[in-house]
DNA sequence: CGGGTGACTTTAC
DNA sequence: CGTAAAGCCACCC
């Protein structure tokens, strides 16, 4: 089909998808990979995500792990962050995860 | 071109 | 609950 995602493309694709993820939800690196039609990749998707954090625009504590838990806290300037932004946002938690059957949001596949 | 790494996921033990 | 391995693919050296 004319589904050709280039390298370019796919962190533009992650962009949009993260910036678009609304309040209050969240959503997975599978789900994400999953929209852009390289579901078995999600760990691209964090790669993405890596370069993105250059990019203040992107909510990249909103993504998560496949048991909504917050795997890329490590990577935040401080690793509290992503917690408490999530639940400023009214996010739920359940120990260290989130609650994905309240908050978890689908991404468009464009 | 090859090897190592990684913000993932799943299966297996 | 723990570690290990495999699959996946972009990036760096």
């Amino acid at each position: 089909m004319t589904n050709q995602i280039s390298k370019e493309d796919f962190f533009q694709r992650v962009y949009k998808i993260v910036s678009q993820i609304p309040y209050g939800k969240v959503t997975t690196y599978g789900a994400i990979a999953n929209a852009l039609g390289i579901k078995s990749s999600a760990i691209m998707v964090g790669w993405a995500l890596n370069a993105a954090k250059n990019r203040s625009d992107l909510p990249c504590h909103r993504v998560v792990n496949r048991n909504g838990l917050l795997t890329g806290k490590k990577h935040f300037p401080t690793p509290t962050i992503m917690r408490e932004l999530l639940e400023q946002e009214g996010i739920n938690f359940i120990d260290e995860m989130v609650d994905l059957k309240r908050h978890f949001w689908k991404p468009e596949i464009r």
